[in-house]
RNA sequence: GGCCCCGUCGUCUAGCUUGGUCCAGGACGCCAGGUUCUCAUCCUGGUAACAGGGGUUCAAAUCCCCUCGGGGUCACCA
């Protein structure tokens, strides 16, 4: 039989890595013939919000995520949120409090919460005791009509064993009298998480849950629920959460933990799939590098660990240099150009094309510097392509190219290689001068060819390459001279050497 | 605190099912060296772990027990 597995985000805040890497489990484990479904669940109206469902979806698109169905997607088994289903729900609320599989509860939060207080003080677990569990139908009638207010318990058995069967744990079991006589909806129409959930499972014809270990002690509630309404067993899959340095939750004061934030960051989707993959998983052997659809293939629930694992961002990084030396450069050079935009560097020589957003692709076009020098496409395409190894992330490109854009400052120190006189270098950047007033092709291969022949007469190339370089760059350390020399352009390379003879 | 889950280098992990090939392998990080005009890349080498204690066994990271440690959860949130 195929299967079906959900992927059920609250809207209610930014879309955190950990809720990624569950969806990508899920993801993951269906194969071509299973779907994969979205489902918004949003049953708490206070704290849900549209712009966060937005955002989960803007999210999962940038992983490359695909479901089969869910919000503005459709499929056969919709509405895929939890605020549209409340017709399904009042029918089993309905069926639950006839079958007296649940009764309803008038007691004050007030009264509940000192009754709490109090069991845990002396060491018990805090359930409910159960005084309107035998309400008597009249007694309900007439608090009913006096408009007191209540929510609906379902009815626990004490002495009962839940079992569920656990891809990751093996079989997992739980006592019923540890929950006591747990809430399931607020009134007859809104149904709270536990009961929401089991429900549209059902419903969805969902065949596996796969979800984070924070759930692992509402299943037993969500089983009972299933029994009482006849509803067929799910296989469960309880995946480790992701943790902080310091083991605990991976929480705001940890720094990044949004999707977004990541993006932002200048993360690669395919390097942020791969890293979040290999937490918790492995192929078996020594392979890191792994694209959505390699991993597609090789993964499996049985290779993933049972331990938490932290968010090494360090780790991170190293595999986003890893994918942004495979990416394509044209598209990094998309990718990279909102960062030099909105450093100011950069603006669209075409005054209409202004749109770009970090983390998004910018349009091919050319681009000016403030001081009206141009950069075409192409020659950024290039840029970028020289800088590809040199950053960890996309936000990196502004502090490794800013030499490109601003005016540079230097002086003797930083022109003299080893201990070149002056007049050494001054001559060194005459010759290169030179060279480069004698090219006439201006292409990449012509200019690394002629400065590279020139280089050769010297018996230490480094007098005439790294005065070059620093006249260049105003840096100790930057990409090669050749590359600087051909992207500044011919002009403007001329006039940064004639600057730099200033200071000899 | 009750219940549930987990425990191999600092971190991510392989090995554990079917004890021996493991004085534990790979990766990140860090350190050292090489290539290079610089930096980065790349290459080579190094660093560092079976939580502890008992068993079982000829033999245990691998099986059993206890202790310790960590996490999750105990809402009219999801």
């Amino acid at each position: 039989m195929n299967k079906r597995v959900r992927f059920a985000p609250s809207p209610t805040g930014l879309f955190h890595v950990g809720s990624a890497r569950i969806a990508l489990a899920n993801y993951l484990f269906t194969k071509k013939e299973d779907s994969f479904v979205l489902r918004i669940e949003d049953t708490d109206q206070e704290r849900s919000e549209e712009k966060y469902e937005k955002n989960i979806i803007d999210s999962l698109k940038w992983l490359g995520l695909d479901y089969d169905e869910g919000p503005q997607k459709g499929g056969d088994y919709g509405p895929y949120r939890q605020s549209e289903r409340s017709d399904t729900y009042k029918r089993y609320i309905k069926k639950l409090l006839v079958e007296d599989h649940a009764y309803r509860c008038f007691c004050s939060q007030k009264k509940l919460e000192k009754e709490r207080e109090r069991q845990r003080k002396k060491g018990e677990a805090p359930t409910y005791s159960g005084v309107c569990r035998d309400l008597g139908e009249d007694e309900i009638k007439e608090k009913l009509e006096k408009g007191k207010s209540f929510v609906i318990r379902m009815k626990v058995k004490e002495g009962e064993v839940v079992k569920f069967k656990d891809l990751i744990r093996g079989e997992v079991s739980f006592e019923t009298e540890i929950m006591g006589d747990y809430v399931i909806a607020k009134d007859e129409k809104s149904p709270l998480y536990n009961l929401a959930c089991a429900i549209d499972d059902y419903e969805m014809n969902i065949s596996h849950v796969i979800r984070g270990e924070d759930h692992i002690s509402n299943t037993p509630k969500q089983i009972l629920i299933q029994k009482a309404l006849k509803f067929d067993p799910i296989t469960y899959a309880h995946l480790p959460l992701i943790l902080a340095p310091d083991k605990s939750k991976l929480s705001k004061r940890f720094g990044a933990v949004s999707v977004s934030e990541y993006k932002k960051e200048g993360f690669l989707p395919e390097a942020l799939v791969n890293f979040l993959a290999l937490l918790g998983w492995s192929p078996g052997d020594d392979r890191e590098f792994f694209t959505l659809t390699e991993l597609k293939k090789e993964f499996t629930m049985d290779r993933c660990k049972k331990a938490g694992a932290v968010f090494n961002k360090e780790k991170l990084e190293y595999i986003n240099t890893l994918h942004l030396k495979e990416a394509d450069p044209e598209r990094l050079t998309k990718l990279c150009i909102p960062y030099l935009v909105e450093e100011g560097y950069l603006k669209p020589a075409d005054d209409r094309k202004k749109k770009t957003s970090l983390g998004n692709e910018a349009p091919k076009a050319n681009y000016e510097t403030d001081d009206g020098r141009e950069f075409s496409f192409s020659v950024l395409n290039i840029l970028i392509k020289d800088h590809q190894d040199r950053i960890t992330t996309l936000s990196e490109i502004t502090e490794v190219t800013d030499y490109f854009f601003k005016p540079v400052n230097v002086d003797f120190k930083l022109l003299q290689w080893k201990d070149m006189s002056p007049e050494e270098v001054a001559d060194s950047i005459d010759k290169a001068k030179k060279v480069l007033s004698n090219i006439e092709n201006w292409t990449q291969d012509e200019v690394s060819e002629k400065l590279l022949e020139k280089a050769n007469e010297y018996d230490d190339r480094g007098k005439f390459l790294w005065p070059l370089r620093a006249a260049l760059t105003g840096k100790e350390a930057s990409a090669g001279p050749f590359e600087v020399a051909y992207i500044l352009g011919k002009k403007e390379s001329s006039s940064r050497l004639k600057e730099a003879k200033k200071v000899l």
